[in-house]
DNA sequence: AAACATATCAACCGCTTTGGG
DNA sequence: TCCCAAAGCGGTTGATATGTT
């Protein structure tokens, strides 16, 4: 048995790489990595399925920050620190917006230095325990779940589906879809959550409104049933 | 302006945990 | 119960940005 090991591509992601991560987990969820790395492969994102969660979980999920950290969110690291040590994913859900990896960072940076100056002119039993955080709860809800579904791995299928994503994605930048992400009120992303497909009219990105009704297209359909959801594809033997 | 030092953060690595067959 | 694959986690690295001399 002959095993092609596939090269698989490392380094920083380029826009085009994060658009096509972005389309394939709205597709799909934020569940079954390898299947998203799979079927973006196709796309040219050689990326590993753990690479695609990482880089989803640290940069792409819609409800990240990316800003400075507040005071408050400083003075939470400290106190959660102290308390739970270098747990950084437990101490990131009392962080609405930030990542495990985004604290640990900003620990090792900023507040590793003051948390040991602190100490040094704090007395041990003050805490401000009157902080309330919400955990967050950032689901992201696939246009299409693949739960107890068996969606079927058909990757020409799916490529044809991205490279039509694709096509309008050409000269949009990832500014682009973090303002509409990050816009008040913003319909989600691709404009194309609970099936708005009105909303997606409004929108000023055309990526962000053609995809689906790309996907409605004769072409390519989604057929979502009691039992699960089901790519299908019709036409010239599209998805055989 | 150039060289060097330091800070920052995205991404990778390897280990552990979890869940399904 | 065991095994395997996927997901999650924390540590580390390396490239780039920024500050200092």
């Amino acid at each position: 048995m002959v095993t092609v090991r596939e090269e698989m591509r490392k380094g920083p992601w380029t826009e085009q790489e994060d658009l096509q991560l972005v389309c394939t987990v709205r597709l799909f969820g934020d569940r079954r990595w390898d299947f998203v790395a799979k079927v973006s492969g196709l796309r040219g994102l050689n990326r590993t399925g753990k690479s695609c969660r990482l880089r989803w979980v640290n940069y792409l999920h819609p409800g990240l920050k990316h800003g400075r950290m507040s005071p408050q969110e400083e003075h939470l690291i400290i106190e959660l620190h102290a308390r739970w040590g270098n747990r950084w994913s437990r101490i990131a859900r009392r962080l609405p917006g930030r990542t495990d990896n985004e604290i640990k960072n900003y620990w090792r940076t900023h507040m590793r230095k003051k948390a040991q100056e602190r100490r040094g002119d704090m007395s041990p039993s003050s805490s401000s325990s009157s902080l309330a955080y919400q955990s967050c709860l950032l689901d992201t809800v696939p246009i299409i779940s693949m739960d107890g579904g068996d969606i079927h791995d058909d990757r020409s299928c799916m490529a044809r589906v991205l490279k039509s994503t694709q096509s309008v994605m050409d000269g949009y930048t990832m500014d682009q879809i973090w303002r509409e992400i990050e816009a008040p009120g913003a319909p989600s992303l691709l404009g194309i959550d609970e099936g708005k497909d009105k909303a997606c009219s409004n929108l000023p990105c055309p990526l962000l409104t053609s995809t689906m009704s790309d996907y409605s297209c004769p072409e390519v359909f989604w057929k979502i049933d009691n039992e699960g959801t089901r790519m299908l594809a019709t036409q010239s033997g599209y998805g055989k």
